[in-house]
DNA sequence: GCGAGCGCGTGACAAAAGTCACTGCCAGGC
DNA sequence: GCCTGGCAGTGACTTTTGTCACGCGCTCGC
């Protein structure tokens, strides 16, 4: 296995970082993942381990004894953490930025399953049922997780079942997205998941203007492996919405000029 | 709340039945949950909950306690357990009988995530994220689950830590499965879709014969919301598949005549 | 400053998916 | 028997989706 050790040092993120300076940031387009991996174990990443809601219910030994056994691990923009099919060796808690979870088609094309924020982890599947990795995982922007292996997992549910409690919500929640997706997969039409991601987007991270909301697009190609579709129909549709006058685009900011306009074309296209 | 009797009495399988044979079927179409449901509590159901992986790490004390919450429920073939969007109330667990999880377009269409086989449970998402039910789930089938509320789960996670690890390992699977929904719909065809289906039951229920294995099919309807399509799709492409030589199709009955030229077909057109 | 590479917009198609409207068949109830 | 209702098959379209092939403009690194 080849381990890509990338440049550009990880950037920093207030009190989220923990002091292991020397943990060089990791990334790999090909990871198979079956490993001769060494992991620089992490000083003391008691206060990363705290701040997850997942281990709320630890007390600090307990916090410390998991801190032992987990390490922190760095990735640049657009490593990948995993890829898809390759055996699973633990479970990853997201301490900052951001990671995307997706299929990847023969094709090439992309489909993202969901984006994963700080305090969520993920990879929980083939921890509980022992197969291999559903989809890949790569991150979106630099970010810092915690690996904490299979069996601590476990181990850690058995003896602490708040622990479990807390995975399967985090399970649950993921369900609840990944089925939505499939409802607007078989249901509607691009048009619609486009518009309905462009809504979500306003209501989660929207700025608010004289306009309307505005928000920020990433790339169409990314965009597109969001609502399911290639780049040439993002751009179409985003441009027939423009000329429809329901936002106004600039470059990769958007301004929703018509909200109500948007979500009466959702309602009537189901 | 209208609480609609089935007339059809429960047909009794085997072992399996428990002995509360007054509990009445119980089926409704627009269940929305909130309920003055009052559920006879089976007498004895240690014998079914035994029989559940979910719970095979429990002890007899456990079982009986456990069996003095759970609550035995019977379906007629067709009945709605529950319906999307609905408050949860608990856990369920498949005794005998099929289920279906599936999303209603606004248009009417179906789309089924899952089915159900004895030995699994359903409806864990609300149980432990407090939401509604994020898909409705109707009986294939007579059908006989055990139903546990909500506190009560959670109370016995807490308790016994492997029934928690149980049931992540039940979400996990069916978590890969509406993942694998998701790739399909995605990235494929209707015809692949369709074709994928029709090995997936070949390698599971499919009888050997001379000609090839045979399967039985539901109506066109049915087969069009497991595959994310339309009734007159899947005629158009079952009877194409035949022109082609791969089937031979005789009412419901389908014989897969050439295995090998449908895993070739499936894999050129990914 | 300039070439390479990337992201974007678009026209022209081709293919797939979905809709509508009918027809025919068969089983069940009266 | 006859009517009704639920499936199934199909022709004739329309809409959507996806593909290919370009052209354009920006930015980045040299």
């Amino acid at each position: 296995m080849t381990v890509v050790m990338r440049g550009r040092p990880p950037r920093h993120r207030g009190d989220q970082v923990v002091g292991a300076g020397g943990t060089p940031t990791r990334g790999l387009s090909n990871d198979h993942g079956t490993s001769d991996d060494k992991m620089t174990p992490v000083s003391s990443p008691v206060v990363s381990l705290q701040a997850q809601p997942l281990f709320a219910a630890l007390d600090e030994a307990e916090l410390t004894s998991l801190a032992d056994r987990a390490h922190l691990r760095r990735y640049a923009q657009g490593d990948v953490l995993f890829a898809e099919g390759s055996a699973c060796e633990g479970l990853y808690v997201l301490v900052s930025g951001r990671v995307k979870i997706f299929k990847t088609s023969a094709s090439g094309r992309e489909q993202i399953l969901a984006v994963e924020e700080p305090g969520s982890s993920f990879a929980e599947l083939p921890v509980f049922d022992g197969g291999p990795y559903p989809a890949s995982a790569s991150a979106m922007s630099d970010t810092e997780v915690l690996f904490i292996s299979r069996s601590d997992v476990r181990a850690l549910c058995l003896e602490r079942p708040e622990v479990a409690l807390k995975i399967l919500q985090v399970v649950a929640a993921r369900q609840r997205r990944v089925v939505a997706v499939i409802e607007e997969l078989s249901f509607t039409t691009v048009r619609h998941r486009l518009v309905s991601w462009l809504l979500r987007q306003a209501a989660t991270s929207g700025r608010p203007s004289a306009r309307g909301s505005i928000i920020t697009l990433p790339s169409h190609q990314e965009l597109a492996a969001h609502v399911g579709t290639v780049r040439e129909l993002v751009s179409r549709n985003l441009t027939r919405l423009q000329a429809q006058g329901f936002i106004a685009v600039e470059a990769r900011v958007i301004t929703i000029l018509d909200l109500q306009g948007l979500e009466a074309d959702l309602a009537a296209s189901e």
